[in-house]
DNA sequence: ATACAAACTAAGAACTATTCTTATTTTATA
DNA sequence: TATAAAATAAGAATAGTTCTTAGTTTGTAT
């Protein structure tokens, strides 16, 4: 399979990227809805699409699926209470990767993601 | 709400219990279902209460969740080959959780839940 | 022990997120 | 510029999960 560019996809990409965090496929359908005219199902098979071409990462939780604008490695918190997954920024997180890489069931970490679930700081306050 | 016992919950919590990975609400429903008559909406209501009652931990993958029997913390390995979620055992893994507290973004971690993703070692040798 | 209210069940209908189908349009290449 | 491959929109189909309903079981108070 060879794709073809398409104005579409571009509108997609491009609007992944002004993102900073986390959006879900319908959210996403409807923010490109306000400007442009794109059918739900294109919306899907390009983030499918780029999902495969590993330009950006697929990520399950607890009220569906969430598209991360990067597959570069970082990690995620996510809030139980707000149901919003946050960018962790702290680079003394390489060690979790050297700690993890002795696990025995472990043959290769490909994308190094790890999801933490907790409460953020904002819920905690109320 | 105040919950009353049923036999029905006691077969999926004693199934759960038997088990030593995690599970589907599809699987459990089959597995049950080879000894016992119960139907698949109770499956999910009763698991759905057991995750409530903080009993087991509901964790949604790429095709779809899993039921852990247990809320203990502990931490997961997603095989993205053979889609199997492997518990790590390396109690090393503390570390892992004061790494974490430093972030800004973290309020209270609840479960201290983490999932990595990657290949498996048996998938990796193939 | 019995009656009552609340929570439970099975069965299948309903719902919803995602994928598939089809007829048509766009893109890349020769 | 013609052709083939991949793209689109719109809506139908699918699948996993939740809801509805009528009837059953459970726990509590008398």
């Amino acid at each position: 399979m060879v794709y073809k560019a398409s104005k579409q996809r571009e509108l997609i990409v491009s609007h992944l990227r002004d993102m900073d965090g986390h959006i879900s496929a319908e959210q996403l359908f409807k923010r490109i809805n306000e400007s442009q005219k794109i059918s739900l199902a294109t919306i899907y098979r390009n983030l499918g699409i780029l999902v495969e071409l590993k330009e950006i990462k697929k990520i399950p939780l607890d009220d569906g699926f969430v598209y991360d604008k990067t597959c570069a490695p970082h990690y995620h918190f996510y809030c139980d209470t707000c149901a919003t997954l946050f960018d962790l920024e702290n680079t003394d997180l390489v060690k979790v990767h050297q700690t993890l890489q002795t696990e025995s069931v472990i043959g290769e970490i490909d994308t190094y993601e790890v999801t933490i679930k907790g409460t953020c700081i904002n819920c905690k306050k109320n």
